[in-house]
DNA sequence: TTTTATGCAAAGTCTTTGCACTCAC
DNA sequence: GTGAGTGCAAAGACTTTGCATAAAA
């Protein structure tokens, strides 16, 4: 799973990533890691993300302000709240999302495929009443 | 379809994201727009684009490393080459890709879905005969 | 005239980079 | 001992904000 030489660093980034289980950015990673490594430096963060991102350990998910990140790397989507802006699993199948492409797509190599769903959760829900 | 008062710079900008069919971002908005409007501010695009994005006019496009905008509010996904970066559109439909989904989800009301594939275009086609 | 929009500049936020030092191997 | 990995600090890139001025209505 880790590349390269087993640090504590790592190990601490990979245990926080472990434990979380909603979408963390960077920063937030960061601050989690800092409470069992107080010294760990923010570019020693950034610096494993992006080799868990390269090795596939973990998942970069654009669409929000930072880049944040997910160590679910099983098959899902995303729901981004407009209002409140918490970002949300979903299912890869179950809630009634169909989603299929081909492997190339006007002979470019595909290889993978990001599904961003926005709107309002339930609690931020816009002028409508809350029995919606 | 502009809103509020109408100053030379929202043309300007209206005029530079109709000519532009690609995904400008917004630092390539105003350098276009310098074109036409020397004296133009990266504030005053900025405060623009937002606008414009709130109005529904453009939309703007998660999961590149800056935000990038399109003035193509039909519905249609996009296409990120892992090599060179470029963000092209793909149709909502005739590319093989087939996507549905429901008005709500877990309870939230979805308002609209962005489908970001990632993979490589023909020229960066990695390790492979070109003829792929 | 009134009020919104702009330009400028500064600050804010997130991310990357350089370099000397440390520690896993 | 060697070199990958780290901490620190600075810089970089993109975006937002404050305020005086300009211009649309």
């Amino acid at each position: 799973m880790l590349q390269g030489r087993c640090t504590t660093q790592k190990l601490a980034i990979a245990a926080v990533l472990r434990d979380i289980h909603d979408h963390p950015s960077a920063l937030l990673i960061h601050e989690r890691v800092r409470e069992s490594l107080p010294n760990i430096s923010l570019a020693t963060v950034y610096r494993n993300l992006e080799n868990m991102v390269a090795a596939g350990f973990i998942n970069a998910i654009a669409g929000a302000p930072e880049c944040r990140f997910d160590a679910n790397t099983m098959p899902h989507h995303h729901f981004l709240c407009q209002g409140c802006h918490t970002l949300s699993d979903v299912p890869a199948t179950g809630a009634g999302v169909s989603l299929l492409y081909p492997d190339s797509i006007d002979g470019c190599a595909v290889t993978g495929a990001q599904l961003l769903f926005s709107g309002y959760c339930q609690a931020c829900m816009p002028g409508r009443p809350s029995a919606f």
